[in-house]
DNA sequence: GGCCAGGACACCA
DNA sequence: TGGTGTCATGGC
């Protein structure tokens, strides 16, 4: 195995061999971990720079306050609010940002989830792009898990990942990586959806201890820099 | 005890 | 447009 730090023009065939490895591996990942469509939304805010294992502990203590539910959201003091998903990190900042969403979610939508997925994509898109603490990963994740929108999701376990592959290089950011992935590949909320979740289960088996390379489902068959 | 995790925003040049 | 600081807990 060489480490060629030569950046290669991904193709569709390319992308979706790297999909099967991983689906090959690791199965079916069913994403997102979540009860209801809401709950993904409220989940994308609190695994924002935050360990998923730190996210569950304050959708617990969420569940066990009964407050996961976006009218009792929409009405809990934010103090106790960020009191009750401490666990999950920048608790002030994620409470602000959660309590902006469920006002906007329940004066323009009347807390309906299927009244979200009624408006044109764009404008859907566009629309929580522009709302305070919501930036692109947050936004897409939103639309593809929670709405069910075509959209590839970009992080940071993909960016590590296929800038090692060679398919994107340093200055390759969220848009144009997204664009990558949805150049080459069908437009399929149920793909888009397994990719992604495939990419963070290969994260967190690997990125996080390098000298697990062998382990790697994709370890003799792409050539890859672990160096990245 | 340091590092980092499924980001986003404010501020500055 | 790009770089840097801030937000913060918990596991390893």
């Amino acid at each position: 195995m060489t480490y060629s730090l030569t950046r290669t023009v991904p193709t569709a065939r390319v992308l979706q061999r790297v999909y099967r490895l991983l689906y090959g591996a690791y199965g079916p990942m069913n994403w997102w971990p979540a009860e209801t469509p809401f709950e993904v939304i409220v989940g994308a805010f609190l695994t924002q720079n935050t360990a998923w294992v730190n996210v569950e502990k304050a959708i617990h203590n969420l569940k066990r306050a009964g407050l996961m539910d976006p009218q009792k959201m929409d009405t809990v003091p934010e103090k106790k609010l960020a009191d009750i998903i401490k666990p999950s990190g920048y608790f002030n900042q994620k409470a602000k940002k959660i309590k902006s969403f469920v006002k906007h979610f329940g004066e323009k939508y009347d807390y309906s989830i299927e009244k979200m997925k009624d408006r044109p994509f764009n404008d859907m898109r566009k629309e929580l792009l522009e709302m305070w603490g919501i930036g692109p990963e947050t936004a897409d994740s939103i639309m593809l898990y929670a709405l069910g929108k075509p959209i590839f999701v970009i992080d940071a376990y993909t960016l590590r990942t296929f800038r090692r592959l060679g398919f994107l290089d340093e200055k390759d950011d969220y848009d144009s990586a997204q664009k990558m992935f949805m150049k080459h590949l069908k437009s399929d909320a149920v793909l888009f959806n397994e990719y992604h979740a495939l990419i963070v289960a290969l994260g967190n088996r690997l990125c996080k201890a390098r000298p697990g390379c062998n382990e790697c489902p994709l370890h003799e068959h792409i050539e890859c820099n672990p160096h990245l």
